[in-house]
DNA sequence: AACAGGTGTTTTACAGGTAAATTATTGACC
DNA sequence: GGTCAATAATTTACCTGTAAAACACCTGTT
């Protein structure tokens, strides 16, 4: 999935997904495998921006399947519209994302972290957990002291104006968060974590899978 | 969701989630709302890294209900993965995401598309793709005209050399795809596709939602 | 016909990320 | 005890995206 972007963008509207499968599937009673359009007609009748992107591909590859497209698509798809959606109150609290993740982590760790450790808990580089720390020590939400043992390491902890910030912003995003999923029953919402965390387990289980 | 990410990274490893819910949600048999970890079992045993992360923010913060978690850090998880995963057989093509989707809604289109046109459909900003276009058209990978009525307007197309970099890649992207949603069984994947349509519907639906 | 306002595209200035090199320091080995 | 490889963090050079301004051109009005 990609021939689409999928990620947070000016204006917003449609597009997204790319995929194809194929049709080597198999159980493929209609031409609509894997509930393609099962997934837009439970969904209301309105078609979303994946279910369109997927219908051009399909016209102009006929002979490809686009079974992938209609899951991977909409995983991009959420996460680009809710990673914007959830930038706006981030920004007002005048933090970028990365910044949140960053005091995030030190937050829910519950102790001190140092830079690396940051660097790997918020699966960015070094360097970038560098520059996040100059300014957020700047803007004094998080402190940093030296190791006594090992001089090449330092210990990160927030201030209480950082604990707080955190404190003040999760609340907020996590009632966002639930109100988008109150969307699904429960049953939806308990599914959708299982296949997700199926997926995902897949995803980071083998270092890279077969390969691509 | 977010205090902690997801998006490409260098490394890899773990961590994710964010979210809380304040424990309002009902239907709450045990600690565990919404299938959270009945999703870690079903996955077999062993633990993502959302759910480690879903957890270390229970213990710090035992009032919020975290199964939003459960789900948008998986989506936000899984969305970077895949990203991460997708985007090596992009580099050695030489291509960065971007300008790959921005090539493929040219192609599954079919047709010229103008700057604008491109933006709206690739979620990007036009100064992004005015950029973006300068290095496709030097690797004569499009062709621009300007339009003869209106001058302001430039019409874009896919080069022979563009067209068939787009169809060597697809066919690679959606045997990936394939390969890591092989993980579920059709029921699985149909399932998956419905509830994240859902779940899309209403992220793209109303404007903005009762706002964040 | 001139102009006001709108639209399509590009330019500018800047913020932030990355890869690769750099610095500082440790620990192990002979 | 000195050298070597490994590790932690930072610096550097560069690239890409964005927001806002600038440009170019169109259109409806008077």
């Amino acid at each position: 999935m990609t021939a689409d972007n999928g990620r947070p963008a000016p204006g917003d509207a449609t597009g997204e997904g790319d995929a194809t499968d194929g049709g080597a599937t198999g159980r493929a009673t209609t031409g609509d495998a894997d509930g393609a359009t099962a997934a837009r007609e439970a969904a209301g009748g309105r078609e979303d921006t994946v279910a369109a992107v997927v219908r051009q591909w399909r016209s102009v590859h006929p002979e490809l399947d686009t079974a992938p497209m209609e899951i991977i698509g909409r995983i991009n798809r959420c996460a680009a519209l809710l990673q914007q959606a959830e930038d706006a109150p981030l920004r007002r609290a005048g933090l970028s994302r990365p910044e949140f993740d960053l005091l995030g982590a030190l937050r829910r760790t519950g102790h001190e972290l140092t830079p690396s450790e940051l660097a790997r808990e918020t699966f960015s580089s070094g360097a970038a957990v560098t520059k996040r720390l100059k300014q957020l020590t700047e803007r004094a939400l998080v402190e940093r002291r030296g190791d006594t043992r090992d001089r090449r390491v330092a210990h990160v902890r927030l201030t209480d104006a950082g604990r707080d910030l955190v404190d003040g912003i999760l609340p907020e995003q996590l009632a966002y968060e639930r109100s988008v999923l109150a969307g699904l029953d429960g049953d939806g919402r308990g599914e959708l974590a299982v296949l997700l965390c199926e997926l995902l387990g897949r995803l980071e289980g083998r270092p890279g899978l077969p390969r691509t």
